[in-house]
DNA sequence: TATGTTCATAAACATTGTGTTGATTATTTC
DNA sequence: GAAATAATCAACACAATGTTTATGAACATA
């Protein structure tokens, strides 16, 4: 059920190796886009052999997945410990899967940052979205039981996209405190959801 | 005002050049992504002198972003004829805009099928959020006077993304038929503009 | 401590795509 | 038909790619 995966307890070196391309990579991607690097200037950055790259990665895109997998294996934990809504929707207090998905998206707000931007990854984008359509759908059918599952769907498809939005809105502004922004998004879902009816 | 902008009469074989590597180029892009295409491989399916290529275009992304150009000028129109909502939103009849969209969408499906899609381009995407944002914000600010203008541009970050969370669902289900899931992300934009108070 | 394994390095290599150039031919425009 | 413009072809220097080699260092194990 809930079990971790047993991890093979990786070389220290390899660790380093990928610790430096990991974070090197990250701050070429904050200047510029994936297909302006090289193989080679990320590993001058590094400090690490260009060969040495092609031990643990094919390419560059393959690191880059390497790295949003990390960070997918970390959302699904946010999931699991979490139900989605709560079983009254107008109800007001503490949201427990909102504010756990709003410290993942600070904690890991570098990588949010550059994989929902301007010069992102539409492919992590609907991996995220996948990630908690299931479990999304699953619950909202529970609480509407006369809508159909076409309803639920095309009702997830709108706020799962119209919760990153508003993220990658929070992104765009450093200045604005993240938390309220969320609170917002979950109030227009609530809204929103009485188009599935009662 | 309404100045169609003068367009400089290309040459006709210019205007043939540029087709064709167009045309290749969505061929392309509907198997694999962007990273992965060559000038060499798009200008030899062209049947175009890989010398012309640079005659016109300075490199694939270019080429590429060329083509989002002519798409959003011809959104641009659609947004200049019509209002983004109607004074009471809670009405029934058809919408203009919402069905204007949808046209647009269906007329260049293949292109958008591929700019929203996996490997996508997020820049298009925002360019796209953003060519109806003003508008949509003095509309909504209009009808709804109590609300601030934060709570303004979050709501429009949250529908903007969630409509076109809509419409990337209608296009990777074309099996369905595409007004009525629009239709749908209508009627949660209207519950959910409940946040902006009455 | 000795042993066998795994990993990083450096240098070399063939290959491929890039972007540009100059001369030549074809097409359009007037 | 003449002048202007565009496309072609071949050639080019250049840069990054991806792979391979030999070598030494770090690691795990007993």
């Amino acid at each position: 059920m809930g079990n971790r995966i047993e991890k093979p307890q990786e070389d220290q070196r390899v660790r380093l190796t990928k610790t430096m391309l990991k974070s090197s990579f990250l701050e070429l991607l904050g200047s510029k886009s994936i297909q302006n690097i090289t193989v080679k200037e990320l590993c001058e950055r590094a400090g690490v052999n260009r060969g040495t790259f092609y031990l643990h990665f094919y390419d560059l895109y393959d690191l880059l997945e390497q790295m949003e997998n990390d960070m997918l294996a970390d959302l699904q934990q946010v999931l699991n410990e979490n139900p989605v809504i709560r079983g009254d929707v107008s109800q007001e207090a503490a949201a427990t899967f909102i504010s756990s998905l709003f410290r993942f998206v600070e904690k890991n707000r570098e990588l949010c940052a550059i994989l929902l931007g301007d010069n992102g990854d539409k492919k992590f984008v609907n991996r995220l979205i996948e990630v908690g359509r299931e479990k999304s759908v699953r619950e909202y059918r529970a609480l509407f039981q006369d809508a159909s599952v076409q309803q639920v769907e095309i009702f997830y498809a709108f706020i799962a996209s119209g919760f990153l939005g508003v993220i990658e809105y929070g992104l765009q502004h450093p200045s604005l405190p993240f938390e309220p922004l969320v609170a917002a998004a979950e109030r227009i879902v609530a809204e929103g959801s009485r188009y599935l009816g009662k």
